[in-house]
DNA sequence: AGCCGAATGTGATATACATCACGTAACCAG
DNA sequence: CTGGTTACGTGATGTATATCACATTCGGCT
């Protein structure tokens, strides 16, 4: 299936839009392909743009301390991905997005998103919920790490995203989970 | 200030409504007066509807192996609060709110939210951007827990809302950052 | 004012995890 | 094939925090 199909039945899950509307709204994406291992998003650079992904594995990422990195979001096919604080605040990106996997992406501007919102009732009301998601999806995770143990999480983890076992290194799994790689390591060969 | 002027003032930051809008707006809002310490959502039964603060302070919080409490939020004047998983999906309630002061605040049903935001764009515009916020707050709240330890999250938060340090329990600190009273208590005390 | 439960301080001990260190296996590019 | 980089496993040790226990203080009621 192609990149416009796949965003077509995206958004239909939220909204109602003609195929008229979609079409103008598809408009403003530009597709683009990404090797793995390449940059979307540099910290310290602008953000002028948000991503949809079509295929591959995305990954956005903080890095402190130049040493530490913890990861806010793999992102997966029909996910949105970008730094979001500095897209909407218009400051430079503390997030960084980079591809795990060689990745077909949609592009959509800051401008472009806030211009269709104003023009198409349904798809403002399409990205509210698609917030609104994001929104339950984060303070869920926020739960889970004040409650849980890292165990736990990881298991959570793999329940949700089977795939993601075997498609990315153990050790971003950790960044994930906030945890060493070592402990991660030895929390699933503590067999048995 | 009453309620009604103080939701308008801050509707108006993110959406244009005429005062007519407004008005119809408003006609879906409740007003309530609680007393301290009554429970607003309760974990386990259905929640309806979401609440503004005009003025007071509640919590939402978590309760885990009926034993430890998370909280989520602390609730101050213009602020929203919900179980927001359980009012959009229908479900029964996981998370509780209750009033931590006297509190006076504004109730709309998740009906009549999901009916002004079709009838009026301009009201979807604002819930857009109001999820918006929260989901960055909630990621940077993330981002915190993973990256800072307890200490640096104390301050950060009494930096941020430092009127909590008077207002609320230190134990109700401790668990919306995660930790045991012991600890807090004995981080703060560490002088010298 | 005086009482009682709630909130807070503080010691002792246990534990999960980070960190450092080192070794091995897998992967890829020349 | 080969050398180097990346991923992964595992031991030893240090540290932040949980947990339990108990003492003390505070604040709201009657």
């Amino acid at each position: 299936m192609e990149a416009k199909e796949i965003l077509k039945q995206h958004i239909a899950k939220t909204a109602t839009l003609t195929d008229e509307q979609f079409d103008y709204f598809f408009s403003h994406f530009k597709p683009l392909s990404y090797k793995k291992g390449q940059i979307v998003i540099s910290a310290g650079e602008k953000v002028d743009h948000e991503y949809f992904v079509i295929s591959g594995c995305l990954k956005a990422f903080f890095i402190n301390d130049e040493i530490k990195m913890y990861i806010l979001q793999f992102a997966m096919p029909t996910w949105w991905t970008s730094d979001y604080g500095a897209l909407y605040n218009q400051t430079d990106a503390t997030i960084s997005v980079d591809c795990i996997t060689d990745a077909e992406i949609l592009c959509l501007s800051n401008h472009d998103r806030e211009k269709i919102c104003n023009e198409l009732h349904q798809a403002e009301h399409f990205f509210r919920w698609r917030t609104n998601r994001g929104y339950l999806a984060s303070q869920k995770r926020l739960l889970s790490f004040m409650n849980n143990d890292t165990k736990v999480r990881y298991e959570e983890l793999l329940s949700l995203y089977p795939q993601l076992y075997n498609l990315v290194p153990k050790h971003l799994i950790a960044a994930y989970l906030g945890v060493s790689r070592e402990t991660l390591s030895r929390l699933y060969n503590a067999h048995k």
